[in-house]
DNA sequence: TCCAAAACAATAATAATTATTATTTTTATT
DNA sequence: AATAAAAATAATAATTATTATTGTTTTGGA
């Protein structure tokens, strides 16, 4: 039997606030953007929503950034820019390695590979002026 | 005129370390591993050695495993693997996005891509057993 | 050898994250 | 609707990686 699972507000919310923020939130912005509407609302609980997501696999870490973890709902496999002047971490279209290339390096190191990242280093549209 | 550097065992210690552990060392590790011979050495030093090392572009950053941030001396992009099991970075061959790639993203996005970095997550060969 | 700059060890301070505990919310059942 | 067990939470404490500070030692030129 599966574990059960109760509905929370806070907990829909802060997916919510995933899916809808663009900026692959950290921690600490989830935090207080969603102290607005839930004053109440502590980093504790963020933090262990966060590691929920994670493990069903509806959120994904993409990115550390000054220290701080960076997470994305979009969990199809894509490439990020993260930009050295102000830390954003940007989605970026295009092509990742091929289920063909993965599978070569499998068998060359013998190894299973799960998921993939990649990530671009640079200084974004707004840094640059 | 540029700053002045002087020599330090030490430094050169870390770095020869670096450069010939195939782990992709954490702080921790280059310490504990160093210990042996330079018993006084301590961890702030590790910190701040990395610290300057990655300045002159020297290492590079490559991963967050664990909460640690772990380090490579060869700078030349390549990918990497990351055992979700023991959590070891082993270096892989192989093609990451080429020139062309990059400029058409830069010129879509109006970004500057300095550097990157493809990141493979799995189990590796041990750790599947 | 003498001196100033650099590097260091030891220690304290930060900052992100995780764990604990007592309270509140949720939900199934009466 | 009332009740009680389970789950979720806030508040708080504890951990852990990293950075900063300070006083001492090492380095290398004069």
């Amino acid at each position: 039997m599966e574990k059960r699972q109760n509905y929370s507000q806070k907990r829909e919310a802060i997916y919510r606030a995933i899916c809808s923020s663009a900026c692959h939130p950290s921690a600490e912005w989830l935090l207080t953007t969603l102290k607005r509407d839930y004053p109440d609302l502590s980093l504790g609980t963020v933090y262990r929503n966060i590691a929920r997501f994670k493990e069903q696999g509806a959120v994904v870490a993409v990115a550390v950034v000054n220290g701080q973890e960076r997470i994305d709902a979009n969990v199809e496999p894509h490439m990020h820019f993260i930009c050295r002047g102000c830390g954003a971490v940007l989605d970026i279209e295009g092509e990742l390695a091929d289920d063909a290339s993965l599978a070569q390096i499998e068998q060359r190191y013998g190894l299973k590979v799960e998921s993939q990242n990649l990530l671009l280093y640079g200084m974004c549209a707004e840094c640059r002026k």
